[in-house]
DNA sequence: GCAAAAGTGTTGTGTCTACACCCATGT
DNA sequence: ACATGGGTGTAGACACAACACTTTTGC
């Protein structure tokens, strides 16, 4: 067979994972120890084992480096290959996105940390591009889906939720219409439970959580918008 | 170096290239001759090269197998990896999405063809899904993107243009709403010339192009949209 | 009572669908 | 004239941002 004289590309995997921790989106990476881009931050991944799927090798990666088991999602992003990725040789990279939710805290090697992704750190190789990549499809699909269960967590109150978003998108986001655009698609449902105000007082809030645990595409048709009919009988 | 002892996959891209002919969404695929699932229909696609990128190869494969240099749009979509893929042995697969406009007619090899994608023709391995996959994501981007010039010609009328979104959507769409969306989103201009009515007669139709001829989002914030102030200064 | 925090009422705006109507041509 | 295909006017539905206002607590 000529399989075995076919050259193939070694073939990674990696993952940007996000987690709102102090009030900012922040990237899981860890410190090159070794040239090439020593020093530089990197994502954690690695080679992609014989006989196991991409998604397989991600979460074998995440779970022995980086103890990240609360992956509440989990996507693929893109597949990188300019040759020059990696000067030590030709190898492929396929990205995943993945979410913690903020209120876990994993333990992390010593050379591993998280970064406020306002500035993206100095990163490794083509690793702040994919950082890049990652950010993008966050933020889009926080506005048509119900992506944010993954960063928050089971119940919350409103304003806790709005941190998250501003956090994740980076700019202001109304607590009062937060509520409504995700009570309306019902990607939101209230608990019936509140939580007790501070010592400094206030209404107590009430607690909410995310109603499917699961990507759901919310807002499907944002325009171009089929026929009333076929909304009606299709999607309600 | 370690390199040459770790097993690698063997790497191959695939494209799932549209086409809209005789008012249907079609796509190209090639009929196998050999087992594994000798008749069954596939996509274009082939071996990844050394030192080639997968967006250089999945070209070279289209220009070489179906002399498709017409391509107005190509995107990556996936990569698949599940081991069982091709039962002939571990394979990667990186498939793309292309668009060719709807007013050329590429030669393609005998035993290559384009076949209507409402029904997804009897498939090989699993490039159904990826079929699935492809159409997907193009009619999610013609409703949120300029998408459409990839699959219309240079110039056109309004009812040309209806033809195209209502074979790539698979619903009806109504040319006079679809003129104002893109219209005044601005992704349609007005060539200023008309086209001659047959002799059937009728009013003479307006022309109209694509104003970019490369991918734009044009409805970025669809939901969730950021404040007015910021929309104002940043995207007007 | 008052400050603080949370939630609701309401208005205005922009963007879309739906449908009636008007326009320009050939026969 | 009138059939035919193309374009416009306009009303209504809907979802959203903005902001004033009310509710519920602690001190």
């Amino acid at each position: 067979m000529a399989k075995s004289i076919r050259p193939a590309p070694l073939h990674v995997t990696l993952a940007v994972v996000f987690q709102v921790r102090e009030r900012a989106l922040q990237v899981l990476m860890w410190q090159r120890g070794r040239d090439p881009d020593k020093g530089r931050w990197a994502l954690p991944g690695g080679y992609l084992d014989q006989g196991e799927t991409l998604e397989q090798s991600i979460r074998r990666q995440l779970a022995a480096k980086v103890d990240v088991r609360e992956l509440a999602h989990l996507e693929q992003l893109e597949t990188r290959s300019e040759p020059e990725r990696n000067p030590r040789g030709w190898e492929l990279a396929t990205a995943y996105l993945g979410l913690v939710p903020s209120d876990v805290d994993p333990a992390v090697p010593a050379d591993t940390a998280w970064h406020p992704v306002d500035p993206v750190p100095p990163a490794a190789f083509d690793h702040g591009e994919i950082v890049g990549a990652g950010l993008r499809r966050l933020r889009a699909k926080l506005s048509y889906t119900n992506i944010g269960f993954a960063l928050a967590p089971d119940v919350f109150t409103l304003s806790e939720l709005r941190t998250i978003y501003v956090a994740a998108l980076g700019r202001e986001v109304s607590a009062t219409n937060l509520q409504r655009v995700l009570l309306r698609r019902g990607v939101l449902e209230r608990t019936g439970s509140k939580r007790d105000p501070g010592r400094t007082g206030g209404r107590p809030a009430e607690l909410f959580r995310f109603r499917a645990p699961r990507l759901e595409v919310t807002d499907q048709f944002a325009v171009l918008r089929p026929p009333r009919r076929e909304l009606r009988s299709a999607t309600r």
